[in-house]
DNA sequence: TTGACTCAACATCCTTTGCTACAA
DNA sequence: TTGTAGGTTTCCATGTTGAGTCA
């Protein structure tokens, strides 16, 4: 008797026939097993190798296949918006495996209640942080009435349903990698991250839904998700749900001029970047052209000067004095909204703090008082909070209706996860307004531009 | 159980002109 | 002539997170 089962991140064929072996040694990804005399392939291919005993007419037994308990098998309440309906079914049609992208405040875990609801089999939804793993537990456990396991956060339970971290699903993949149906991946993203990439590989789960609001990378990584988790099936961005489902927003660009001092420090930095770069040949086209700079800089003295006063001339630019002199003007403006300042440093995080006294979040600041700055913002007793990058992903924002990029990078995937933290649809209707602020006659109006 | 700490991993980091070698 | 890719056994700094360890 042919067997399939799991081993280690990878599905292993045992089998005594040779049609079997015909079937399977045609396969592209799948090897012969030298030791055992079988065939062996990433545990990503499972359903590949089933599927080609199953044509081939041959009887096999299946130690893989997680066992559908009809007595518990999954149903939701969630009425489904007519978009997340056609997301669905884009997903079932093909195959059930696939990405979804759809913008923050969508409601992306809704749509993957009902894909759980549709497979019912054993599930593992993995989540980037903690915090969003907190929510993903308290949504299924209220919507499924199951008990559901944790992979992270101090825990290792597991049960048919289990919320992972990705860093816990790295490390324990090719362990329970066999015992799912269906996977889904929130934000996926994330899975261009090299290490993350063995997490679907070491998977056996036919099943895969990953889900984010921004699947392209900047790395190009996003085609290699693709083949992990499959294609993008279905898309929608900000613009087609605001003012339906999210509300309507305007950007506007704030520019403001360097004060005298800080256009002599950016210049001198910035000229001895640029002219670093004439005399070494260097063009800055792409990303990688800058990795070249920093590989160089590795072991060439004036390729480290160059590079330490591109830093020097990005912190003059990000962080001048005259955008916090505008946010005093637009946060008089604003005295009666609910504001978010973004920030690409924490040190300015702590100097907008001080000087205005608004509650500060970044890295340094523990998972208690993050979260007791949070509540009490979405209690009203805070109007305005500042954070460095802390907020862009992962965390459940309270709502705003006016944010202000003071400073940021060129990730187009950092603008749209900013924008959507003010994007929950008002109960007034009114618009949310993001404000950017920009140096002039800097790179950060290249940067500005790349982002949008 | 909690908090402080270290560690590893991931993400961003980008000019305004135009080199060199090689394949089609 | 035109188009395209470009070496390396990484990795300047900063921000962020989760896991693990220890007291």
């Amino acid at each position: 008797m042919t067997t399939l089962r799991f081993e280690h991140g990878t599905v292993h064929a045992e089998t005594d026939a040779a049609e079997a072996d015909t079937a399977l040694a045609d396969l592209p990804n799948v090897e012969v097993d030298p030791r055992s005399g079988g065939f062996r392939a990433p545990a990503m291919y499972y359903a590949d190798l089933r599927d080609a005993l199953v044509a081939a007419g041959i009887d096999f037994e299946d130690r893989i296949a997680p066992v559908v308990d009809s007595d518990r098998s999954l149903s939701t309440t969630y009425d489904l918006r007519s978009y997340q309906r056609d997301a669905l079914d884009s997903w079932l049609d093909a195959d059930s495996r696939g990405v979804v992208e759809l913008p923050t405040g969508a409601g992306k875990t809704v749509l993957a209640v009902a894909a759980m609801a549709a497979h019912s089999v054993p599930t593992l939804v993995v989540v980037p942080t903690i915090d969003l793993q907190d929510q993903w537990l308290r949504e299924l456990e209220t919507e499924f009435d199951v008990p559901v396991g944790r992979f992270g956060g101090g825990e290792q339970t597991q049960e048919s349903i289990t919320v992972s971290t990705y860093d816990s699903a790295y490390l324990r993949a090719d362990d329970v990698g066999g015992d799912f149906g269906l996977v889904v991946f929130d934000e996926v993203h994330h899975l261009g991250g090299e290490g993350y990439q063995d997490i679907p590989r070491f998977l056996a789960a036919p099943a895969r839904l990953g889900l984010t609001a921004t699947f392209e990378r900047p790395d190009g990584e996003h085609e290699r998700v693709a083949e992990l988790v499959g294609r993008r099936l279905y898309r929608l961005d900000v613009d087609d749900l605001a003012g339906d489902h999210l509300a309507d927003y305007e950007v506007r660009r704030v520019e403001v001029e360097l004060t005298a001092a800080e256009r002599e420090a950016y210049d001198e930095a910035q000229s001895t970047f640029v002219n670093y770069l004439r005399s070494s040949g260097l063009s800055m086209q792409s990303g990688s052209d800058y990795q070249k700079l920093v590989m160089r800089s590795g072991t060439d003295p004036r390729a480290r000067k160059a590079l330490l006063a591109k830093q020097r001339a990005r912190d003059v630019m990000m962080n001048s004095e005259a955008k916090v002199d505008k946010l005093a003007r637009l946060l008089a403006r604003h005295r009666e909204d609910r504001v978010i300042i973004f920030t690409a440093s924490t040190d300015l995080v702590y100097r907008i703090s001080r000087r205005f006294l608004v509650p500060p979040i970044t890295n340094e600041t523990g998972t208690k008082e993050r979260r007791e700055i949070l509540a009490r913002f979405r209690d009203g007793t805070y109007d305005t909070v500042v954070a460095a990058n802390v907020l862009d992903e992962g965390v459940d924002v309270p709502d705003a209706n006016v944010g202000i990029l003071l400073s940021g990078s060129g990730s187009e995937r950092e603008f749209t996860q900013r924008l959507g933290r003010i994007l929950r649809p008002k109960s007034d209707g009114s618009t949310a307004t993001l404000y950017e602020l920009v140096s002039v006659e800097t790179a950060e109006e290249r940067v500005a531009d790349r982002r949008r």
